[in-house]
DNA sequence: TCTACTTTCTACCACTTGGTAGGCAATGCT
DNA sequence: AGCATTGCCTACCAAGTGGTAGAAAGTAGA
Protein backbone atom coordinates (compact mmCIF):
# COMPACT_ATOMS: atom_id res chain seq x y z
CA UNK A 1 0.00 0.00 0.00
CA UNK A 2 1.24 3.39 -0.23
CA UNK A 3 2.81 5.15 2.68
CA UNK A 4 0.25 8.59 2.35
CA UNK A 5 -2.43 5.98 2.53
CA UNK A 6 -0.77 3.64 5.07
CA UNK A 7 -0.38 7.33 7.22
CA UNK A 8 -3.79 8.25 6.59
CA UNK A 9 -5.72 5.29 7.84
CA UNK A 10 -3.37 5.24 10.81
CA UNK A 11 -4.16 9.26 11.54
CA UNK A 12 -8.12 8.52 11.03
CA UNK A 13 -7.64 5.97 13.92
CA UNK A 14 -5.52 7.97 15.93
CA UNK A 15 -7.25 11.42 15.47
CA UNK A 16 -10.53 9.43 16.37
CA UNK A 17 -9.50 7.59 19.10
CA UNK A 18 -7.35 9.64 20.89
CA UNK A 19 -8.08 13.15 19.99
CA UNK A 20 -6.54 15.82 17.55
CA UNK A 21 -4.43 17.29 20.24
CA UNK A 22 -3.83 13.60 22.36
CA UNK A 23 -2.12 12.49 19.13
CA UNK A 24 1.89 13.51 18.30
CA UNK A 25 3.12 12.98 14.80
CA UNK A 26 6.45 11.39 16.10
CA UNK A 27 3.73 8.37 17.72
CA UNK A 28 2.34 8.08 14.65
CA UNK A 29 5.43 7.75 12.61
CA UNK A 30 6.78 5.07 15.40
CA UNK A 31 3.46 3.14 14.68
CA UNK A 32 3.86 3.02 11.48
CA UNK A 33 8.02 2.27 11.43
CA UNK A 34 8.95 5.83 9.65
CA UNK A 35 9.98 9.20 10.74
CA UNK A 36 7.47 11.56 11.52
CA UNK A 37 9.49 14.41 8.76
CA UNK A 38 8.03 11.34 5.92
CA UNK A 39 4.77 12.10 7.60
CA UNK A 40 5.81 15.58 7.28
CA UNK A 41 6.62 15.02 3.11
CA UNK A 42 2.93 13.92 2.44
CA UNK A 43 1.02 15.77 4.79
CA UNK A 44 2.50 19.32 4.94
CA UNK A 45 1.24 20.04 8.16
CA UNK A 46 -0.62 18.31 11.18
CA UNK A 47 -3.77 20.46 10.63
CA UNK A 48 -3.63 19.47 6.40
CA UNK A 49 -2.97 15.58 7.84
CA UNK A 50 -6.59 16.10 10.12
CA UNK A 51 -8.12 17.86 6.68
CA UNK A 52 -7.08 14.88 4.60
CA UNK A 53 -8.47 12.17 7.35
CA UNK A 54 -11.40 14.04 7.73
CA UNK A 55 -12.25 14.44 3.75
CA UNK A 56 -11.85 10.83 3.76
CA UNK A 57 -14.10 9.43 6.56
CA UNK A 58 -17.07 11.89 5.17
CA UNK A 59 -16.61 10.13 1.60
CA UNK A 60 -17.00 6.74 3.47
CA UNK A 61 -19.96 7.46 5.48
CA UNK A 62 -21.14 9.33 2.16
CA UNK A 63 -20.79 6.41 0.39
CA UNK A 64 -22.14 3.53 2.84
CA UNK A 65 -25.19 6.23 3.18
CA UNK A 66 -25.94 6.55 -0.94
CA UNK A 67 -25.51 2.85 -1.13
CA UNK A 68 -28.01 2.28 1.63
CA UNK A 69 -30.45 4.67 -0.41
CA UNK A 70 -30.26 3.09 -3.51
CA UNK A 71 -30.58 -0.44 -2.02
CA UNK A 72 -33.93 0.26 0.01
CA UNK A 73 -37.29 1.16 -0.87
CA UNK A 74 -39.31 4.28 0.61
CA UNK A 75 -40.27 4.90 3.93
CA UNK A 76 -39.45 3.43 7.32
CA UNK A 77 -36.89 0.85 5.07
CA UNK A 78 -34.90 3.67 4.14
CA UNK A 79 -33.85 4.32 7.32
CA UNK A 80 -34.04 1.20 8.74
CA UNK A 81 -31.06 0.17 6.00
CA UNK A 82 -29.51 3.49 7.03
CA UNK A 83 -29.27 2.70 10.39
CA UNK A 84 -28.33 -0.25 9.97
CA UNK A 85 -25.22 0.55 7.24
CA UNK A 86 -23.89 3.43 9.72
CA UNK A 87 -23.53 0.79 12.38
CA UNK A 88 -21.98 -2.00 10.78
CA UNK A 89 -19.47 0.86 10.10
CA UNK A 90 -19.20 1.87 13.66
CA UNK A 91 -18.36 -1.52 14.31
CA UNK A 92 -15.89 -2.02 11.45
CA UNK A 93 -14.25 1.09 11.56
CA UNK A 94 -15.39 3.19 14.89
CA UNK A 95 -12.79 5.25 14.56
CA UNK A 96 -14.45 6.98 11.93
CA UNK A 97 -17.54 8.43 13.76
CA UNK A 98 -15.30 9.38 16.75
CA UNK A 99 -12.97 11.26 14.27
CA UNK A 100 -16.41 13.27 13.24
CA UNK A 101 -17.83 13.55 16.58
CA UNK A 102 -13.66 15.06 17.42
CA UNK A 103 -13.99 17.69 14.54
CA UNK A 104 -17.34 18.90 16.00
CA UNK A 105 -15.43 19.46 19.06
CA UNK A 106 -12.61 21.30 17.26
CA UNK A 107 -14.89 23.72 15.89
CA UNK A 108 -13.80 25.84 13.01
CA UNK A 109 -12.09 25.93 10.93
CA UNK A 110 -11.38 22.14 10.04
CA UNK A 111 -15.66 21.61 11.40
CA UNK A 112 -16.26 24.79 8.50
CA UNK A 113 -14.30 22.68 5.29
CA UNK A 114 -16.21 19.23 7.19
CA UNK A 115 -19.83 20.95 7.10
CA UNK A 116 -18.90 21.98 3.70
CA UNK A 117 -18.14 18.30 1.64
CA UNK A 118 -21.43 16.81 4.52
CA UNK A 119 -24.10 19.34 3.92
CA UNK A 120 -25.31 18.24 0.46
CA UNK A 121 -26.06 14.51 2.12
CA UNK A 122 -27.73 17.17 4.61
CA UNK A 123 -29.59 18.93 2.39
CA UNK A 124 -30.50 15.27 0.60
CA UNK A 125 -31.94 13.85 3.83
CA UNK A 126 -33.56 16.84 4.66
CA UNK A 127 -35.86 16.95 0.93
CA UNK A 128 -36.31 13.61 1.50
CA UNK A 129 -37.41 13.14 4.39
CA UNK A 130 -39.67 16.79 3.49
CA UNK A 131 -41.45 14.65 0.82
CA UNK A 132 -41.71 11.50 2.88
CA UNK A 133 -43.98 13.43 5.27
CA UNK A 134 -46.40 14.97 2.34
CA UNK A 135 -46.80 10.85 1.68
CA UNK A 136 -47.54 10.49 4.92
CA UNK A 137 -44.72 8.39 5.25
CA UNK A 138 -43.20 10.08 8.16
CA UNK A 139 -44.66 11.87 11.03
CA UNK A 140 -45.23 15.69 10.60
CA UNK A 141 -42.45 17.63 12.21
CA UNK A 142 -39.25 19.97 11.01
CA UNK A 143 -37.33 17.70 9.12
CA UNK A 144 -33.88 20.13 9.91
CA UNK A 145 -34.30 19.11 13.57
CA UNK A 146 -35.52 15.87 12.96
CA UNK A 147 -32.00 14.99 11.03
CA UNK A 148 -29.95 16.39 13.35
CA UNK A 149 -31.76 14.25 16.36
CA UNK A 150 -31.79 11.40 14.45
CA UNK A 151 -27.75 12.29 13.71
CA UNK A 152 -26.97 12.69 17.92
CA UNK A 153 -29.29 9.83 18.32
CA UNK A 154 -27.20 7.74 15.90
CA UNK A 155 -23.89 8.75 16.77
CA UNK A 156 -24.33 8.37 20.40
CA UNK A 157 -25.57 4.61 20.24
CA UNK A 158 -22.91 3.86 17.75
CA UNK A 159 -19.77 5.65 19.52
CA UNK A 160 -20.26 4.85 23.20
CA UNK A 161 -18.33 2.28 23.28
CA UNK A 162 -15.88 3.11 25.84
CA UNK A 163 -18.79 4.30 28.35
CA UNK A 164 -20.35 1.09 28.15
CA UNK A 165 -17.69 -1.05 28.97
CA UNK A 166 -16.81 0.77 31.46
CA UNK A 167 -20.65 0.60 33.15
CA UNK A 168 -20.19 -3.15 32.43
CA UNK A 169 -22.14 -3.51 29.42
CA UNK A 170 -21.47 -6.17 27.56
CA UNK A 171 -19.77 -6.00 24.21
CA UNK A 172 -20.02 -9.57 22.42
CA UNK A 173 -21.64 -8.90 18.45
CA UNK A 174 -25.49 -10.20 19.61
CA UNK A 175 -25.47 -7.56 22.57
CA UNK A 176 -24.47 -4.64 19.77
CA UNK A 177 -27.17 -6.34 17.54
CA UNK A 178 -29.57 -5.95 20.36
CA UNK A 179 -28.70 -2.31 20.89
CA UNK A 180 -29.24 -1.29 17.32
CA UNK A 181 -32.66 -3.30 17.72
CA UNK A 182 -33.70 -1.18 20.32
CA UNK A 183 -32.50 2.73 18.54
CA UNK A 184 -34.68 1.23 15.30
CA UNK A 185 -37.59 0.26 17.76
CA UNK A 186 -36.62 3.96 19.42
CA UNK A 187 -36.32 5.59 15.89
CA UNK A 188 -39.44 3.81 14.60
CA UNK A 189 -41.95 4.53 17.06
CA UNK A 190 -41.16 8.82 16.52
CA UNK A 191 -41.26 8.38 13.06
CA UNK A 192 -43.69 6.35 12.07
CA UNK A 193 -47.22 7.72 11.91
CA UNK A 194 -49.98 5.52 14.17
CA UNK A 195 -52.37 3.56 11.65
CA UNK A 196 -56.01 4.97 12.73
CA UNK B 1 -13.96 32.90 45.79
CA UNK B 2 -11.65 30.18 46.80
CA UNK B 3 -8.53 29.87 44.42
CA UNK B 4 -9.11 26.40 44.30
CA UNK B 5 -12.97 26.57 43.02
CA UNK B 6 -11.87 29.55 40.96
CA UNK B 7 -9.11 26.58 39.44
CA UNK B 8 -12.23 24.22 39.40
CA UNK B 9 -14.08 26.02 37.21
CA UNK B 10 -11.71 27.49 35.18
CA UNK B 11 -10.70 23.84 34.37
CA UNK B 12 -13.91 22.01 33.96
CA UNK B 13 -14.87 24.87 31.40
CA UNK B 14 -11.32 24.59 29.77
CA UNK B 15 -11.65 20.30 29.72
CA UNK B 16 -15.42 20.49 28.92
CA UNK B 17 -14.16 22.32 25.81
CA UNK B 18 -11.21 21.83 24.51
CA UNK B 19 -10.37 18.52 26.09
CA UNK B 20 -8.04 17.50 28.47
CA UNK B 21 -5.18 17.33 25.75
CA UNK B 22 -5.78 20.51 24.13
CA UNK B 23 -5.62 22.65 28.14
CA UNK B 24 -2.71 23.42 29.43
CA UNK B 25 -1.79 24.21 32.62
CA UNK B 26 0.23 27.31 31.83
CA UNK B 27 -2.93 28.31 29.53
CA UNK B 28 -5.30 27.83 32.15
CA UNK B 29 -3.35 29.72 35.51
CA UNK B 30 -2.97 32.31 32.62
CA UNK B 31 -6.66 32.94 32.30
CA UNK B 32 -6.67 32.89 36.07
CA UNK B 33 -4.21 35.47 36.27
CA UNK B 34 -2.05 33.10 38.57
CA UNK B 35 1.12 31.22 37.93
CA UNK B 36 1.00 27.44 36.91
CA UNK B 37 2.47 26.72 40.43
CA UNK B 38 -0.22 27.56 42.17
CA UNK B 39 -2.51 25.04 40.62
CA UNK B 40 0.19 22.28 40.96
CA UNK B 41 -0.11 24.09 44.51
CA UNK B 42 -4.24 23.12 45.18
CA UNK B 43 -4.18 19.70 42.30
CA UNK B 44 -0.71 18.16 42.86
CA UNK B 45 -1.17 16.57 39.21
CA UNK B 46 -3.17 17.48 35.71
CA UNK B 47 -4.35 14.53 35.97
CA UNK B 48 -5.94 15.01 40.36
CA UNK B 49 -7.49 18.41 38.60
CA UNK B 50 -9.11 16.47 36.02
CA UNK B 51 -10.65 13.94 38.63
CA UNK B 52 -11.78 16.77 40.77
CA UNK B 53 -13.56 18.15 37.78
CA UNK B 54 -15.34 15.07 36.63
CA UNK B 55 -16.08 14.46 40.37
CA UNK B 56 -17.94 17.61 40.99
CA UNK B 57 -19.13 17.79 37.25
CA UNK B 58 -21.02 14.67 38.11
CA UNK B 59 -22.50 15.60 41.34
CA UNK B 60 -24.03 18.68 40.06
CA UNK B 61 -25.51 17.08 37.41
CA UNK B 62 -26.73 14.00 40.11
CA UNK B 63 -27.86 17.17 42.08
CA UNK B 64 -30.14 18.25 38.79
CA UNK B 65 -31.67 14.87 38.57
CA UNK B 66 -32.82 14.14 41.87
CA UNK B 67 -34.18 17.79 42.12
CA UNK B 68 -36.18 16.77 39.55
CA UNK B 69 -37.12 13.60 40.46
CA UNK B 70 -38.95 14.80 43.82
CA UNK B 71 -40.46 17.45 42.15
CA UNK B 72 -42.46 15.31 39.57
CA UNK B 73 -45.24 13.01 39.13
CA UNK B 74 -44.60 9.48 38.02
CA UNK B 75 -44.51 8.39 34.38
CA UNK B 76 -43.68 10.49 31.30
CA UNK B 77 -44.36 13.66 33.67
CA UNK B 78 -40.83 12.45 35.19
CA UNK B 79 -38.79 12.01 32.76
CA UNK B 80 -39.80 15.09 31.09
CA UNK B 81 -38.97 17.16 33.82
CA UNK B 82 -35.44 15.30 33.80
CA UNK B 83 -34.73 16.17 30.66
CA UNK B 84 -35.69 20.06 31.08
CA UNK B 85 -33.43 20.14 34.08
CA UNK B 86 -30.90 18.60 31.58
CA UNK B 87 -31.38 20.90 28.85
CA UNK B 88 -31.25 23.62 31.00
CA UNK B 89 -27.66 22.84 32.60
CA UNK B 90 -26.78 22.45 28.84
CA UNK B 91 -27.66 25.64 28.26
CA UNK B 92 -25.97 27.20 31.77
CA UNK B 93 -23.46 25.04 31.75
CA UNK B 94 -22.70 23.33 28.44
CA UNK B 95 -18.90 22.70 29.56
CA UNK B 96 -20.25 19.77 31.78
CA UNK B 97 -21.85 18.12 29.52
CA UNK B 98 -18.84 18.47 27.69
CA UNK B 99 -16.64 16.95 29.78
CA UNK B 100 -18.46 14.02 30.64
CA UNK B 101 -18.24 13.53 27.11
CA UNK B 102 -14.24 14.05 27.19
CA UNK B 103 -14.14 11.75 29.89
CA UNK B 104 -16.13 8.57 27.86
CA UNK B 105 -13.32 9.23 25.18
CA UNK B 106 -10.43 9.44 27.10
CA UNK B 107 -11.06 5.75 28.84
CA UNK B 108 -9.75 4.27 32.11
CA UNK B 109 -8.47 5.62 34.52
CA UNK B 110 -10.64 8.58 34.95
CA UNK B 111 -13.82 6.86 33.05
CA UNK B 112 -13.85 3.99 35.64
CA UNK B 113 -13.52 6.10 38.56
CA UNK B 114 -16.64 8.55 36.88
CA UNK B 115 -18.71 5.44 36.03
CA UNK B 116 -18.00 4.87 40.16
CA UNK B 117 -19.91 7.96 41.01
CA UNK B 118 -22.28 7.51 38.21
CA UNK B 119 -23.68 4.07 39.19
CA UNK B 120 -25.86 4.88 41.73
CA UNK B 121 -27.85 7.23 39.62
CA UNK B 122 -28.16 4.48 36.67
CA UNK B 123 -29.11 1.72 38.80
CA UNK B 124 -31.82 4.31 40.13
CA UNK B 125 -33.05 4.90 37.16
CA UNK B 126 -33.38 1.44 35.82
CA UNK B 127 -34.85 0.43 38.84
CA UNK B 128 -37.74 3.05 38.23
CA UNK B 129 -38.02 2.42 34.61
CA UNK B 130 -38.55 -1.16 35.72
CA UNK B 131 -41.26 0.01 37.64
CA UNK B 132 -43.14 2.05 35.83
CA UNK B 133 -42.99 -0.57 32.61
CA UNK B 134 -44.83 -3.08 35.16
CA UNK B 135 -47.49 -0.42 35.54
CA UNK B 136 -47.59 -0.01 32.54
CA UNK B 137 -46.92 3.88 32.10
CA UNK B 138 -43.54 3.01 29.94
CA UNK B 139 -43.27 0.71 26.94
CA UNK B 140 -41.61 -2.85 27.67
CA UNK B 141 -38.38 -2.73 26.90
CA UNK B 142 -35.28 -3.44 28.38
CA UNK B 143 -34.49 -0.92 31.06
CA UNK B 144 -31.12 -0.96 30.73
CA UNK B 145 -31.03 -0.47 27.38
CA UNK B 146 -33.02 2.81 27.32
CA UNK B 147 -31.59 4.37 30.20
CA UNK B 148 -28.53 4.04 27.88
CA UNK B 149 -30.51 4.98 24.97
CA UNK B 150 -31.79 7.89 26.45
CA UNK B 151 -28.00 9.14 27.60
CA UNK B 152 -27.11 9.39 23.88
CA UNK B 153 -30.34 11.04 23.00
CA UNK B 154 -30.16 13.76 25.48
CA UNK B 155 -26.11 14.21 25.58
CA UNK B 156 -26.07 14.59 21.62
CA UNK B 157 -29.27 17.07 21.55
CA UNK B 158 -27.78 18.66 24.62
CA UNK B 159 -23.89 19.47 23.44
CA UNK B 160 -23.84 19.85 19.65
CA UNK B 161 -23.96 23.33 19.72
CA UNK B 162 -20.85 23.68 17.88
CA UNK B 163 -22.44 21.39 14.76
CA UNK B 164 -25.10 22.76 14.23
CA UNK B 165 -23.45 26.13 14.53
CA UNK B 166 -21.46 25.12 11.60
CA UNK B 167 -24.28 23.90 9.67
CA UNK B 168 -25.84 27.34 9.76
CA UNK B 169 -28.86 26.11 12.59
CA UNK B 170 -29.78 29.59 14.61
CA UNK B 171 -28.87 28.92 18.12
CA UNK B 172 -31.11 31.58 19.70
CA UNK B 173 -32.86 30.26 23.14
CA UNK B 174 -36.29 30.00 21.27
CA UNK B 175 -34.59 27.49 18.62
CA UNK B 176 -32.88 25.76 21.79
CA UNK B 177 -36.47 25.53 23.05
CA UNK B 178 -37.66 24.18 19.92
CA UNK B 179 -35.06 21.31 19.58
CA UNK B 180 -35.87 20.62 22.94
CA UNK B 181 -39.34 20.11 22.20
CA UNK B 182 -38.71 17.69 19.03
CA UNK B 183 -36.48 15.76 21.40
CA UNK B 184 -39.34 15.71 23.59
CA UNK B 185 -41.77 14.41 21.08
CA UNK B 186 -39.09 11.91 19.71
CA UNK B 187 -38.48 10.57 23.46
CA UNK B 188 -42.56 10.92 24.27
CA UNK B 189 -43.30 8.75 20.90
CA UNK B 190 -41.10 6.09 21.70
CA UNK B 191 -41.50 5.66 25.81
CA UNK B 192 -45.31 6.31 26.03
CA UNK B 193 -47.57 3.62 25.22
CA UNK B 194 -50.15 4.07 22.87
CA UNK B 195 -53.26 4.02 24.51
CA UNK B 196 -55.73 0.87 22.99
C1' DT C 1 6.80 40.34 68.41
C1' DC C 2 8.01 35.83 67.41
C1' DT C 3 6.62 31.70 65.16
C1' DA C 4 4.27 28.29 62.52
C1' DC C 5 1.50 27.60 58.68
C1' DT C 6 -0.63 28.53 54.25
C1' DT C 7 -0.38 30.30 49.85
C1' DT C 8 1.80 32.11 45.90
C1' DC C 9 5.65 33.07 43.66
C1' DT C 10 10.56 32.70 40.79
C1' DA C 11 13.79 29.72 38.84
C1' DC C 12 14.62 25.53 36.63
C1' DC C 13 14.46 21.01 34.39
C1' DA C 14 13.94 17.05 31.33
C1' DC C 15 11.13 15.95 27.73
C1' DT C 16 8.00 16.43 23.86
C1' DT C 17 5.89 19.23 20.37
C1' DG C 18 5.33 20.62 15.24
C1' DG C 19 8.23 22.10 11.81
C1' DT C 20 12.76 23.44 8.80
C1' DA C 21 17.03 22.41 6.18
C1' DG C 22 19.23 19.64 3.64
C1' DG C 23 21.48 15.03 2.46
C1' DC C 24 21.11 10.60 0.02
C1' DA C 25 19.45 6.66 -2.41
C1' DA C 26 16.22 4.91 -5.83
C1' DT C 27 13.67 5.58 -10.08
C1' DG C 28 12.75 6.78 -14.60
C1' DC C 29 13.37 9.77 -18.61
C1' DT C 30 16.42 11.58 -22.36
C1' DA D 1 25.60 7.77 -19.20
C1' DG D 2 23.64 12.07 -17.25
C1' DC D 3 20.04 14.26 -14.81
C1' DA D 4 15.84 15.51 -12.50
C1' DT D 5 12.24 13.89 -9.46
C1' DT D 6 10.42 11.27 -5.75
C1' DG D 7 10.55 9.51 -1.18
C1' DC D 8 12.52 8.88 3.08
C1' DC D 9 16.03 9.96 5.96
C1' DT D 10 19.41 12.53 9.82
C1' DA D 11 20.22 16.62 12.26
C1' DC D 12 18.30 20.46 14.42
C1' DC D 13 15.45 24.01 16.58
C1' DA D 14 12.40 27.16 19.16
C1' DA D 15 8.49 26.83 21.82
C1' DG D 16 5.75 24.57 25.05
C1' DT D 17 4.79 20.51 28.30
C1' DG D 18 3.98 18.81 33.27
C1' DG D 19 6.46 18.89 37.30
C1' DT D 20 10.28 19.94 41.28
C1' DA D 21 12.79 22.90 44.67
C1' DG D 22 12.69 26.30 47.40
C1' DA D 23 12.30 31.30 48.39
C1' DA D 24 9.09 35.07 49.68
C1' DA D 25 4.89 36.94 51.30
C1' DG D 26 0.96 36.97 53.85
C1' DT D 27 -1.88 35.37 58.11
C1' DA D 28 -3.13 33.91 62.55
C1' DG D 29 -2.22 32.42 67.25
C1' DA D 30 0.96 32.68 71.46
Amino acid sequence: MKTSDRILIAATVAFGENGYDGTSLDSLAQELGIRKQSILYHYPTKEALLDATVADAIQVLALALSDAVTKSEDGWDRIEKMVRRVFRLAIQRPELLGLLREVSRLGPPTLTKAVKDFDPLIKGATKWLKAEMEKGKIVESDPYLLVLSMYSVIMGAATEGNLLEAIGVQQTPRDVVLRRKELLRFLKSALVPVPK
